[in-house]
DNA sequence: ACCATTTGACCAGG
DNA sequence: CCTGGTCAAATGGT
């Protein structure tokens, strides 16, 4: 049973998400502001704090743009709301460890599902901000690396579709290869750019071909706060850090050149940067 | 006890 | 038949 949403339900979805973003956009400057990466005393750090704050939005953001809120669209409005992925949530609420009720050992009886969109990132990282819960791990044939299966925390108790596969890089060990598969994962995850790769990586195929206004255009409708926290990121983690990013989905790449990068983030003026602290900006 | 991870089983699709 | 994606029992951590 959905829970009524009052007023208009567009124009309370639009405040209510516009509140959370802007909420998530101040703890990310703060997370920035930072320096502190690990408390003294055992207590949780103010970073640590501030991931879990994130931690909340994304959830709540996510909440917010999938299935629930999709079918209160639905039964209030008559215009159509794409609701694939929907369908399928349990009306028995499960724990996660609740046994199946299965006559025999069902292992691996599915029905093998089709990729509907991914998008892929490189990253020195695994963590995303994201619910994941681990369900597998398989060596892959030919591959250095065994590959390592995620699927959304809340796939139980909220439908939730998403699954993601991790694999360290052979090229690069220090790397990790992340598939994220599911629209709304997609759209979250890049939201949060962490995506670091080096310039004569294979993906950089379409390097040449986006032409400056595409460039421009799709770096501004990035959050310039979020560039920032890249920047950073990337620069205390890379000494040689790389001149060039790389952004993938639906199986198309994109490069964006460092300094073009550099130059569509509009600091703000309260922040100090060291310009030491970023290699690739001299 | 509860929850997440590990790991071998199982099976769909190529 | 082989590979890789998913399931669920076993195991481990708190």
């Amino acid at each position: 049973m959905a829970t009524p949403w009052p007023e208009n339900p567009s124009t309370s979805r639009e405040r209510v998400i516009k509140e959370l973003i802007q909420g998530q956009e101040i703890a990310t400057h703060l997370q920035f502001l930072l320096k502190k990466p690990y408390g003294d005393d055992g207590f949780l750090s103010a970073n640590e704090l501030v991931v879990k704050i994130l931690r909340s939005f994304t959830e709540a953001l996510s909440l917010l743009t999938s299935c629930d809120f999709v079918e209160i669209l639905q039964n209030q409005t008559t215009s159509q709301v794409d609701s694939v992925g929907c369908d399928d949530r349990r009306s028995e609420d499960s724990g996660e460890s609740r046994k199946r009720p299965t006559t025999k050992d069902s292992r691996g009886s599915y029905k093998r599902k089709k990729i509907s969109q991914s998008c892929t990132i490189v990253s020195p990282t695994t963590e995303d901000g994201l619910a994941w819960r681990k369900y597998g791990q398989k060596e892959i044939l030919n591959a250095k690396y065994p590959r390592s299966y995620f699927r959304c925390t809340h796939k139980y108790d909220q439908g939730c579709k998403a699954t993601k596969q991790v694999q360290r890089m052979e090229e690069d060990p220090q790397m990790f290869r992340t598939i994220y598969i599911g629209d709304h994962t997609c759209r979250d995850i890049l939201k949060v750019p962490q995506i670091i790769t080096e310039p004569d990586s294979h993906m950089l195929q379409h390097k040449e071909e986006a032409p400056l206004s595409d460039l421009t255009d799709n770096l501004s409708s990035l959050d310039p706060i979020m560039w920032k926290d890249l920047v950073s990121f990337e620069s205390s983690d890379e000494p040689a850090a790389a001149d060039s990013i790389t952004m993938c989905a639906e199986g198309s790449c994109q490069s964006y050149d460092m300094d073009l990068v550099v130059k569509a983030i509009d600091f703000d003026s309260d922040l100090q940067f060291d310009e030491s602290d970023f290699n690739y900006l001299s």
